[in-house]
RNA sequence: GCCCUUGUAGCUCAGUGGAUAGAGCAACAGUUUCCUAAACUGUAGGUCGGCGGUUCGAGUCUGCCCGAGGGCACCA
């Protein structure tokens, strides 16, 4: 609707000859009783024009030209807000489209071909995932999901190392289980892996090799045999979830040369050296940030001769431009908070152009079970595994809570509540939603073998009128901003919470409305409605990667 | 001690410098001769953590204080 109204003001602030720097908002008031749309463009342009905001409002008004039967009423309110209403017919008229459109309908081309990276999950194969992992999982693929609506080429991105030192200490945990096996004595250091896996990987390394590997020193095998396992369960987990991957990116590439090159990770020290941002002391090479105002300067190769993280991070981020992405978003949890700024400075310092790149953090996740608070902890045991919590709650239950909440809110994991077959279960609202015009429609077609989703008498629409249906059909025209404002909020909560309030909307509408019991035509353009409303829950469902069940 | 996030109704949370601060759930009161009552309608519920500042206007920006989560490695 956007699309609609925003021209329509620009011509008005050009015909009444104001001219102001300031964007045009247009907004939806909370309160229907201020229109359908706003725009508080009045105020923002009487400063500067040193006029009275109500007056200016009421030229802008003046001015404004548009198509009868658009637009029911146009006013100026409050402090100079300009209110518009819109004529029902209009509105009617408009979910049309959402009919001739179909799974098209809220598609968009911003990305217009570009091409994005989405990086997430990106957990090193060193244990099954966890909750909070699962978090910046989901977000991560719901982002990638609306790039792709957008006109964006996504490609989907997993960056994992399985060079490390967290690796090697892997392998080792592994080897002293295995030994275990074996029937030695060994003394486990709390520095290792204390999950429940590494004795199943041992165990099964046992029962195929005995006791052959007990002189081995060598802990290759073991890391390898635990990287295998690990990250084909990590995968499984991913898949139940439907989150996927394009690309695996090891960060091992970053630390070898190709063809006498020099590594990427050697590139980037020699590039920062050029720039004179590098600082040899105490054995170690050091980003020299404490030119860049910060506290301390940040090691890139420590005194053993390895990278420490950053360096390869930043290597990694210039493989990313280097491949050709227009718009890349790193999704990570609050932990890794710290761990960007560093990169990104390296970045612009190197002179590549770092608002192409997008962080989203996820704060971490407590879950409740039985009314009692459990908090998470990384590296400790295996109590928060996410394949726990999807046996416990299923895999739209755990999509749909981990992004019901803004990323920034330390989410609160309900499993009593995610679990609950009811109304005030969100999940379950929104499925039975569907459920319910599924249902709907095939006892149309029983009952008066009409089918609203082949019939192409779309104009029907025009009959309706009431409040009811009015909000339904406007709140569907909704749909494309809805999931531009999630796009660029990077925030698939929007999402959520628009197909929660488009499902109530339906709901009274049913109630309110009899649909197959009501005279022939309008039987039809009910049924057309609720059509509409079952592709946009579609819609919406597709970009939050939550099932839409057709019966419940 | 420093940095990041956060504090809004009983609970879980929206709120993009703008209008009388919203929603869902819970609570209370209603609705089914009728397409799924797995639903709907209505009522009540607030010192926006606290104290200052910026301005026509602050839940929103800013300073300090208090509480919560996370981070402050030659770990990733």
């Amino acid at each position: 609707m956007h699309e609609f109204l925003l021209p329509l003001i620009q011509k008005a602030l050009l015909s009444a000859g104001i001219i102001t720097d300031k964007p045009i908002q247009i907004e939806q008031p909370a309160d229907k009783k201020f229109g359908d749309f706003s725009t508080n463009i009045a105020l923002l342009a009487a400063k500067e024009c040193r006029r009275n905001p109500r007056e200016l409002a009421q030229e802008i008004i003046q001015h404004l030209t548009f198509q009868p039967d658009t637009i029911a009423k146009i006013e100026v309110a409050g402090a100079g807000f300009i209110n518009f209403y819109l004529a029902p017919i209009f509105i009617m008229r408009s979910v049309e489209m959402v009919l001739d459109n179909g799974g098209g309908y809220g598609k968009g081309s911003m990305g217009n071909g570009k091409k994005a990276l989405v990086e997430y999950v990106s957990a090193n194969p060193t244990g099954p995932l966890t909750i909070g992992r699962g978090r910046g999982g989901v977000l991560g693929d719901c982002i990638a999901n609306l790039l792709e609506t957008q006109g964006y080429q996504v490609t989907r991105e997993y960056y994992f190392n399985d060079a490390g030192r967290q690796m090697q200490i892997l392998g080792e945990s592994v080897r002293l289980r295995y030994l275990e096996c074996c029937g030695e004595a060994i003394d486990f250091p709390a520095t290792h892996y204390q999950g429940e896996y590494i004795g199943e990987i041992a165990e099964t390394l046992y029962a195929e090799h005995g006791k052959e590997l007990l002189e081995m020193m060598d802990i290759s095998l073991f890391k390898k045999s635990a990287e295998t396992t690990i990250f084909a369960s990590i995968r499984q987990t991913l898949d139940r979830l439907q989150i996927r991957h394009d690309s695996f990116f090891n960060e091992h590439k970053l630390y070898t040369a190709e063809d006498g090159d020099y590594s990427a990770n050697q590139k980037v020290i020699n590039a920062l050296r050029e720039k004179d941002f590098i600082v040899e002391y105490d054995g170690a090479t050091w980003f020299q940030t404490t030119r860049l105002g910060q506290e301390k300067d940040k090691v890139l190769i420590k005194s053993s001769g390895e990278p420490s993280y950053r360096l390869p991070d930043i290597a990694y981020h210039i493989t990313k431009f280097e491949r050709g992405f227009d718009m890349m978003v790193n999704v990570f949890g609050a932990d890794h908070i710290d761990e960007y700024p560093d990169v990104l400075e390296a970045l612009k310092i190197l002179g590549y152009n770092t608002e192409r790149i997008n962080i989203a953090i996820n704060q971490f996740v407590t879950t409740t079970v039985d009314g009692q608070t459990i908090k998470m902890s990384t590296r400790k045991g295996n109590a928060d595994l996410l394949d726990d919590l999807i046996d416990d709650v299923g895999a739209d239950a755990t999509r749909l809570f981990f992004i019901m909440r803004g990323k920034d809110s330390h989410l609160n994991f309900d499993v009593d509540l995610a679990k609950k077959q009811s109304k005030e279960n969100p999940v379950f609202y929104l499925h039975y939603a569907h459920a319910r015009i599924c249902s709907l429609l095939r006892m149309g077609i029983q009952e008066t073998g009409f089918d609203p989703t082949s019939s192409k008498e779309h104009q029907l629409l025009r009959l309706l009128s009431s409040p009811a249906e009015v909000q339904l059909g406007f709140a569907l025209l909704n749909f494309p901003d809805m999931v531009k404002t999630s796009l660029r909020m990077l925030e698939p909560q929007k999402m959520v919470e628009y197909l929660h309030s488009l499902a109530e909307l339906f709901h009274r509408f049913y109630q309110e409305c009899p649909i197959l019991k009501a005279e022939a035509d309008i039987c039809k353009a009910r049924l057309f409605l609720s059509a509409a409303t079952r592709q946009i829950l579609r819609n919406g469902f597709r970009i939050l990667g939550v099932s839409a069940p057709e019966s419940m």
